[in-house]
RNA sequence: GCGCCUGUAGCUCAGUGGAUAGAGCACUGGCCUCCGGAGCCAGGUGCCGCAGGUUCAAAUCCUGCCAGGCGCGCCA
């Protein structure tokens, strides 16, 4: 292969990116079973063929006794830190080596011995120490990733491990009390990416938003619309002490006003209170649907929590509960033996006054969660509802489901900065910026992908005006630039007669520079990364992948053509008088090099929306 | 006091037991006759919080400290 340009080898540092981007391969399956391909088609075509050469090799070399461990380790494949080891590396040799008593370095040296006879798509087998495998592949191989992308198209990169399993993903329920802020932003955003990459991986996802329509939080909420009217109407009132003092309250008076006029004065407090209670909520409920809805982010389910009380579903849970004998009353109160399982001590769902706790209606939608057959549950929540966590497994487990049925993405704050500057919100005096004034500010797909460019569990600084800048320095507007500029590309070279070719029609041989390569191996990475991250419950990795991709595109773009000058008037200079070769290289751009390009360059736009789509982030076609 | 999370470059952060720990930002200097310069290239920094342990191999796993955040209601 051309690997030429040893010289000056100044690799730019996507290419530690590319090579880092790397996604381990695991292989799920054990040497005895036969289901080599059977459900891992999502990791990477070519690092599955590496993987079960190794495997084979292995087979081989204990057949010919030169291998003695009975047990094999599943082979991890990789991309090598050094782009001079080669295109992938395994370190099987040296989990092996404690079992076959020799050093890893021997042990890797058996099995390069192997593969280098029995394996053909290698062109190169180097063992290093202490003990790894490093490949070289013959190119062609990576072209059969371009050949993946063409035929999976908008799925690729999905994969099967998910099995159909039935997910359900809870995330934002916001109290109906108030729009949402920028902490629901970032609970949505990552509920939404989460269900999109579960989906990918194969699960079967309905989102549910939970509504806290019942309780203390309603009662403080009606409590304040009815005073706020009341003002309307100058009567005595006084505002609750923990009432709600933002000026939307006095906006919802306001709507109440012309609806209902007068009317609700002539109720009896208590079904005043309710009335605007209950009208209040629905405003709210739409209003914070219509919010989430101009984000971008949509529910299969809202699902009411005062329903489960008008459905019984309270007393039927607890009853459910004491039936496995795990409630008790104390000092006339009712008791769930949390204590059973794992959590610290138990807890009170029935209070002496007789009314539920909050506890108790988040047992009973969980059992409800169970019942409705789904098998997994995931719940996004403020990670300062963590102590809360060991409790609803509890539940969970008392229902006799496992601990795992239950998993809790904890989100943490975010801090809102512009230009640096921290914005200070306090929700007490009813002053913050809420979702929307962000989403009026930066645009949804900014906001979305800056809420997912962390790990869900750290803080995360929102910076309004880098989230404007349209520049280098937004990765948002970095990646959909990438989006863009192919697109433009492409209706470019459809003007000027160059089509996209079908990926097995296209001259991919013509595709031997090393950026070429690396725009490959990148698109190689995706599936894995994808299986990875929602395994992990990590959309965050697909942020740093599509910069990575884009870096790579963008590389690419800068030093190499693909249509052909439109002038034929340029000259063919003498670039370098003095032999110094300038850093454009001028390559003869043959017809063939054209095509192969316009073909990998289609995948690549392929592969930045399919990443941008699991964020819920767009993919445009001009910016 | 107990529990959970976090501690990696000046800042914001990646890093699912592997080789010489990385990116973006910021800073400095370069690069457009031509497919979108909304782009590219070159410059350099780390007791991976500290100390032990497990391992052929630890930023990663375990234990103990230190620092920051959060949580520990018959509130929701």
């Amino acid at each position: 292969m051309g690997n030429a340009s040893n010289g000056h080898d100044s690799s730019p540092s996507f290419a530690c990116e590319a090579r880092k981007a790397c996604v381990k391969f695991r292989s799920l399956f054990s040497l005895n079973s036969h289901l080599f391909f059977d459900t891992s088609m999502s990791v990477g075509i070519v690092q599955e063929q590496v993987a079960s050469a190794i495997t084979n090799a292995l087979l081989e070399a204990r057949k010919r006794g030169a291998l003695q461990s009975t047990n094999f380790p599943e082979p991890v494949i990789d991309f090598p830190k050094r782009e001079e080891w080669g295109d992938l590396s395994s370190n099987v040799a040296m989990s092996m080596a404690k079992e076959e008593k020799r050093p890893p370095l021997e042990v890797a040296q058996v099995i390069a011995d192997q593969l280098r006879t029995s394996c053909p798509l290698l062109e190169k087998v180097s063992v290093a120490p202490p003990g790894f495998l490093n490949f070289t592949l013959r190119p062609d191989c990576w072209f059969s990733v371009l050949e993946e992308v063409e035929r999976t198209g908008d799925r690729y990169g999905h994969g099967t491990v998910g099995q159909g399993q039935r997910v359900l993903l809870e995330f934002v329920s916001a109290n109906p009390t108030g729009p949402l802020h920028m902490g629901h932003g970032r609970g949505a955003a990552l509920g939404e990416a989460l269900a999109r990459l579960l989906q990918a991986a194969g699960y079967e996802v309905d989102k549910e938003y939970y509504i806290n329509d019942a309780g203390r939080q309603m009662k403080l909420l009606a409590d304040s619309v009815y005073a706020r009217y009341l003002e309307l109407h100058d009567r005595e009132c006084s505002f609750p002490e923990d009432g709600y003092h933002g000026d939307y309250i006095k906006v919802l008076a306001q709507a109440l006003n012309r609806e209902k006029g007068s009317e609700i004065l002539n109720l009896a407090s208590d079904a005043a209170r309710r009335e605007c209670g209950q009208w209040a909520s629905e405003q709210l409920v739409r209003a914070i649907k219509d919010d989430l809805e101009r984000f971008g982010v949509t529910f299969e389910t809202w699902y009411s929590e005062a329903s489960l009380f008008s459905a019984g579903k309270i007393e039927a849970a607890l009853q459910a509960l004491e039936q496995r004998d795990l409630v008790f009353i104390r000092d006339e109160a009712t008791w769930f033996r949390s204590s059973e399982f794992q959590d610290e001590k138990d807890r009170v769902v029935r209070k002496q006054d007789g009314d539920y706790t909050y506890l108790a209606s988040d047992i009973a939608y969980h059992f409800d969660k169970l019942q409705r057959g789904y098998e997994w549950l995931i719940n996004v929540w403020g990670a300062d509802h963590h102590g809360y966590v060991p409790r609803m497994k509890a539940a969970v487990n008392a229902f006799g489901y496992g601990d795992d049925s239950l998993r809790v993405v904890l989100v943490q704050m975010v801090r809102l900065l512009r230009g640096g500057e921290k914005v200070e919100m306090s929700k007490r005096a009813g002053e913050f910026i809420t979702l929307q004034d962000v989403v009026d500010e930066v645009g949804a797909d900014a906001a979305k992908f800056f809420f997912l460019m962390r790990r869900s569990d750290t803080h995360l600084e929102f910076d309004l005006e880098l989230a404007k800048k349209q520049s280098s320095e937004n990765p948002v507007y970095y990646v959909q630039y990438a989006h863009a500029r192919l697109a433009s590309l492409f209706r470019t070279a459809r003007e000027r007669g160059f089509p996209v070719l079908p990926v097995g029609d296209a001259p991919l041989a013509a595709l031997v520079q090393p950026e070429e390569l690396w725009l490959v191996k990148q698109l190689s990475s995706f599936p894995g990364l994808l299986e990875a991250s929602a395994g992990a419950l990590e959309p965050h990795r697909i942020t740093f992948y599509l910069q990575e991709l884009a870096g790579l595109l963008h590389v690419f773009y800068y030093k190499h053509r693909v249509l052909p000058p439109r002038i034929d008037g340029v000259k063919e200079d003498e670039a370098g008088e003095d032999g110094e070769p300038s850093e454009l290289v001028r390559e003869d751009l043959s017809k063939e090099l054209t095509m192969a390009r316009l073909v990998l360059l289609k995948q690549v736009q392929t592969v930045l929306k399919n990443g941008l789509g699991l964020l819920g982030v767009s993919a445009p076609e001009t910016m």
